[in-house]
Order: C-alpha cells, then structure tokens, then sequence
DNA sequence: AGGGCAACCTGGGGGC
DNA sequence: TGCCCCCAGGTTGCCC
C-alpha cells in the first residue's frame, strides 16, 4: 500500500497487534521479500526466533518494527505489500510470503502476522541496531506527519530545485510520503502544474503546494487510506474510502469540481498524470 | 545535479 | 478461449 497514508493505516493497524510481542517463529515462505538480508531466508527466521517487538514506527513509506533489543524489522510495502493480523490457522492468502508467528499475549490468543505480497517489489530486512531509525532509513527525508518537519527548510530546498515541482514532490530525500496520488491531489489543490519548475514557482504556491500535501494526506488517512482494490488494505483486510474524495488522480475526462473542465490525463516520468487544465494552467 | 529509462514482479483489463 | 500489449499508490541503478 503506498503512500504515506496507507503506510500509516498499516502501522496503526500493527501497533496493538504485534507490541509487546515475542516471536515464536518465523516462516519464509518465498525468497524474495526476504533478498536483503543476506545469509538467506533461513538465517532471517533464524535470527529473529525469541526476539521481542517494540513499537511499530514509519518514516514516509518506509515502515519498521522495533525489537526490544535495539534491531528493527525494515518494511516496505513496495507497490503491493501488505501486513495481515490473522488468527493461526487461518487460510492463507494467495501470495503471503513470510509468516511471524506470535505469542505471549496473556490476555488472549497467539496471533499470527503475515506479509503479503503479490508483486514483491517490497520486502523485509533486519536492521541492526535500527530500532530508532534504521540506516537503510536515514537517506530518507521527513515526511509532513513528522513533529520535526520544518516547511520553512523544506520549501526553501524546493526554491532551489530546478526540475519540475512534481518531480521534487516525489523525490523521498526531498520530502518524503508523496507518491503518485497525493502528488497529484496536492498539486491540484494549490492549483499548480506539475511540470512548472520548482524554481519558478512564487514562495507562496511552494508553501501552499506543501501544505496541500499535508492536508490531503491527513484527509486520506481520516479515511483509512486510497482503496482502488484489494490491494490496499489494513491489517484486518479493509479497505480506505478516499478513493471517492479524489479530485484529480484518475479522473481523466471528469469535469474538475471547482470550474468544470473535464480533467485531463498526460504522460510524466514514463507514469500518469491528472490536472485540470483550466484551473492548473502548464507555464509556456 | 538533473533527467531518461530499464529493471525488479504479478495480474487485471481491453482489443483482436 | 487465447494472446498480446498496456496499465498499476515504488525504488534503484545505470547511462548521458
């Protein structure tokens, strides 16, 4: 589930499901999520056997659960990667791909934590001594949602960017959580094109775009995230409503709600885009 | 530093 | 029913 929003809906879906929790065991059941970790799948359910998860964390997309210990499981979702809570036994789903079997909860039932993963461009790590921030992590900007992230830095290093604000916007060690969607949300809030070049842009329609991104962002979240399919869900399988506030993303030949023109859809970074063309002129 | 692009994967949908 | 091409909320790495 990608962007920042779904990201979050995952870790607040996670934070009461696996805190406090030991590992009883840990099955890999394909290679692939697991390539980063180098000794091989074996190793990574290993090394985690008896270990302890703390507090599930997030830095833009990326995700980590702390161990007790002071290593960190490191998540990303990828384009398709999910974190099921499921109870033992329970059928599998058709590409899980690693399977963290739960216990000690004194109040209840074992639990068992899967991660899903049709297309396997995400995967999971163990991050050594990355229970605060891990390593893989620290190239990674702050993202809105972070109590330490300052706009005033932030749209001054946009100021300076001579590509387009979209381009800017999507670059994780710029600000990080924006993807495709809210790029283009926030991009339509502020009324900006985002083929305009970041310096090009007035420091107000910079501060406006970012603070759009934000907004939208909580928005999504408010709503449990962007559901299209079945692809982006919590960890209980549910689906986010904001699919039905989308403004712009998808919207191609919908008329824009502010002034009516239909939206138009147009090739940028070999991905889509979704402006109004009225209200977010392209600059000549 | 910036930008283009292929690669990494699987599956759904549309056209023929 | 089958096939082929295009599409998808991401990231990395290589090339110019």
């Amino acid at each position: 589930m990608p962007e920042l929003p779904e990201v979050e809906v995952v870790r607040r879906g996670l934070e009461p499901a696996i805190t406090g929790r030991p590992i009883a065991s840990v099955r890999v059941l394909h290679p692939r999520p697991v390539r980063r970790h180098e000794a091989g799948p074996d190793a990574f359910a290993a090394t985690l056997n008896g270990r302890t998860f703390g507090v599930p964390r997030r830095r833009g997309k990326y995700l980590w659960l702390p161990l007790t210990d002071g290593d960190a499981v490191l998540a990303h979702l990828g384009m398709s990667g999910q974190f099921r809570v499921d109870a033992p036994g329970a059928p599998l789903l058709r590409h899980t791909r690693v399977v963290f079997d739960l216990g000690g909860d004194p109040a209840g039932p074992t639990t068992e934590l899967r991660f899903v993963d049709q297309r396997m461009f995400g995967g999971l790590s163990l991050s050594p001594g990355g229970a605060d921030l891990p390593a893989e992590v620290a190239h990674i900007a702050r993202d809105p949602f972070d109590a330490a992230f300052d706009p005033e830095v932030v749209a001054a290093r946009i100021s300076r960017k001579r590509s387009a604000i979209k381009r800017v916007l999507l670059d994780q060690t710029v600000v990080s959580g924006i993807g495709n969607i809210y790029a283009d949300e926030a991009l339509w809030r502020a009324r900006v094109a985002g083929t305009t070049p970041a310096d090009a842009l007035p420091t107000a329609s910079v501060f406006a775009v970012l603070d759009a991104a934000r907004a939208v962002m909580a928005d999504a979240l408010g709503q449990g995230g962007t559901s299209f399919d079945a692809l982006y869900v919590n960890v209980n399988g549910e689906s986010g409503y904001f699919d039905r506030t989308l403004e712009a993303y998808g919207q191609e030949g919908r008329p824009c709600s502010r002034c009516g023109t239909p939206i138009v859809r147009e090739a940028f970074m070999n991905r889509s885009s979704f402006r109004c063309p009225a209200c977010q002129p392209a600059t000549a």
